[in-house]
DNA sequence: GCCGTTTTCGGCCCGACTGTTTTCAGTCG
């Protein structure tokens, strides 16, 4: 049983005790218990297993006893009991925008629906507006919700969305008079994926700004206009939230449209411990406002250092903060090349000279050339006699090169049953080995992780490239015991990577943080087959920083010498354990 | 249902907006 279905467990029943009309407080107990478990970095059966469950924050005698029940027997008796009550059906009620658990209760109650089809035709039919509390706009809502939800796009991924944003930005700020502006929301903690975008700004004339903002070519809707709060939606299917706050409360309104929410909980509560009152006007004492113009007087009201956006989740940074002991966070300059990237020698679409001079003006020192191997034919994988012609090259290309230099590398296929598709002899005339798994990835949990642990254990190789193969909202991750890979992964040092390529970042940031307190190293690359696909490598920085990494966790940060010199002593280190 | 430098009971974050209401409940972020 892992995490995330205990997590998902205590999610259904929060919202089934939502519709129920039960205790508010038992409600969050249980969303917060979900939450902290999903971004736990253990197997919460290990936990179990050393009696230490209530460690978890929100976690008490009774959460703890089912979370036992749930592992013991595969789901929980009180969800059970519920589902009994409450139709789970009617949990697709509270994604309809505007209908919360109150409404999904009286329209079963009254009316007897617990469909989306049934919903509709009563609306249609004027059957809610009759119920006491709804009225003609109420049924209207619904109606719209119902089509907002049939073509919703759901959340979408941080690099598709995050250049979008980037652009709104540059464009507000090159026409319209305003002085300061922030993207926020989980854009600025860089999530994985996003719902929608924040843009938080100060202005003297605020409707100049929202006369610009409505204007601009990306936009196709606007669904609200006002002073300080304008939202539209864009042709890309997504909603922009444009606020205006008084420069006197901008840092505050700032940590406030930054969230995570729980992490804004936590913040309020530290407040309300010394008397204070936090929002998104400021800091209060009373009726006094004793700051909020930049957003690190909110942390040091309560005590702590300025926590980085990345970090904001709820997931132990403010438990950290009050201890001294945040992270030095990776720095996005710290980062000195791409260790993933695929030229004309395999599939990739540009020549090696190319790569270099687009890393140049990225401001890079290094790029892995890391080409496919022979087996991988879809792929133009390097067959044995070519690999000698690429190593001309690249030898040659650095001895001209004044700037970039390029590793000699490759991205081996790791094969059905966890060889790699280059023998030893070629393996080891390599400067960087990444080893992946392309195919087979139906296998059973048990046989994909000892594919990976086998490549590991192989002294050549020196990173396992995008570890779970998942591709955001297209292909889940294959299953692994992740927690194995990353013990063996400490045990034979081997990295893992940070795919960066918006559709992967692979790993994940929970899993990024498991490795990274395990003592592994990560290493970034953007499996880049275009040049410009190169600038993907923030947002594998972003995973990197979301994991908690340091400088020192991160492969890239090294230099061209460093790294070489690095990988080098890993295989010859590897070579040693294995005689 | 959790939790404690206002501790083992009585609290638990905060405000805006909407629609349905004569003063507020529900939803949202």
């Amino acid at each position: 049983m892992k995490n995330q279905e205990v997590a998902e467990i205590f999610r259904q029943v929060a919202a089934l005790l939502e519709i129920k009309g039960d205790n508010p407080y038992r409600i969050r107990a249980y969303q917060r218990a979900a939450q902290n478990i999903e971004a736990l970095t253990v197997e919460v059966e290990e936990l179990a297993a050393k009696g230490k469950l209530e460690r978890i924050p929100g976690i008490g005698k009774d959460l703890a006893q089912k979370i036992k029940e749930i592992l013991e027997t595969g789901t929980l008796s009180l969800y059970e009991e519920l589902k009994q009550e409450v139709p789970p059906e009617l949990l697709k009620f509270l994604e309809i925008p505007g209908m919360g658990p109150k409404k999904a209760k009286i329209i079963y109650e009254t009316l007897g629906i617990k469909s989306l089809e049934e919903l509709e035709k009563a609306c249609l039919e004027h059957k809610l507006s009759r119920l006491p509390g709804f009225g003609p706009k109420t049924e209207q809502n619904i109606l719209k919700g119902l089509k907002f939800l049939q073509q919703k796009v759901g959340r979408l991924p941080l690099g598709l969305v995050l250049p979008w944003a980037e652009e709104i930005v540059a464009l507000l700020k090159a026409q319209s008079p305003l002085e300061r502006i922030d993207i926020a929301g989980s854009l600025r903690r860089r999530r994985e994926t996003v719902k929608d975008i924040d843009i938080l700004i100060t202005s003297k004339k605020p409707l100049k700004v929202m006369d610009t903002f409505v204007g601009l070519p990306m936009v196709e809707e606007v669904l609200v206009k006002g002073e300080t709060k304008t939202s539209v939606r864009l042709r890309q299917g997504i909603n922009v939230d444009l606020r205006v706050v008084d420069p006197q409360c901008y840092g505050a309104a700032l940590a406030y449209f930054t969230g995570s929410k729980a992490h804004n909980i936590r913040i309020r509560e530290l407040g309300v411990q010394r008397g204070l009152k936090i929002n998104e006007y400021g800091i209060f004492r009373g009726q006094e406002r004793i700051g909020g113009k930049e957003e690190d007087e909110v942390f040091a009201a309560v005590g702590l250092p300025w926590i980085p956006p990345e970090l904001r989740e709820d997931r132990g940074e403010i438990e950290a903060a009050q201890a001294g002991k945040l992270p030095h966070l990776v720095a996005y300059e710290e980062v000195k090349g791409d260790a993933h990237v695929h030229s004309k020698f395999s599939d990739g679409a540009a020549s090696i000279e190319e790569i270099a001079s687009y890393a140049q003006s990225l401001g890079l020192k290094w790029v892995g050339i890391c080409d496919h191997s022979q087996g991988l034919k879809v792929a133009g994988g390097l067959p044995k006699e070519k690999v000698w012609e690429k190593r001309e090259a690249i030898r040659s290309f650095n001895k001209r090169s004044r700037g970039v230099k390029l590793l000699f590398g490759t991205e081996v296929d790791i094969l059905a049953d966890g060889s790699l598709d280059y023998p030893d002899e070629i393996l080891k005339e390599f400067d960087l080995v990444i080893a992946a798994i392309h195919s087979g990835f139906k296998q059973d949990e048990g046989t994909l992780t000892r594919r990976i642990i086998r490549a590991m254990k192989n002294p050549y190789v020196h990173v396992i490239a995008h570890p779970t193969g998942r591709l955001l909202g297209e292909r889940e991750p294959y299953p692994l015991d992740m927690e194995e890979i990353i013990r063996v992964a400490k045990e034979t040092k081997t990295a893992l990577e940070i795919n960066a390529y918006f559709k992967r970042l692979d790993l994940n940031d929970i899993h990024v943080r498991a490795a990274k307190e395990a003592g592994v190293k990560l290493c970034i690359g953007t499996d880049a087959h275009l040049v410009d696909q190169m600038h993907y490598l923030p947002l594998g920085i972003a995973v990197a920083r979301r994991g908690w990494c340091e400088k020192k966790d991160v492969l890239n940060t090294l230099d061209y010498k460093g790294l070489k010199k690095h990988l080098q002593e890993i295989t010859s280190w590897k070579l040693k354990q294995k005689a």
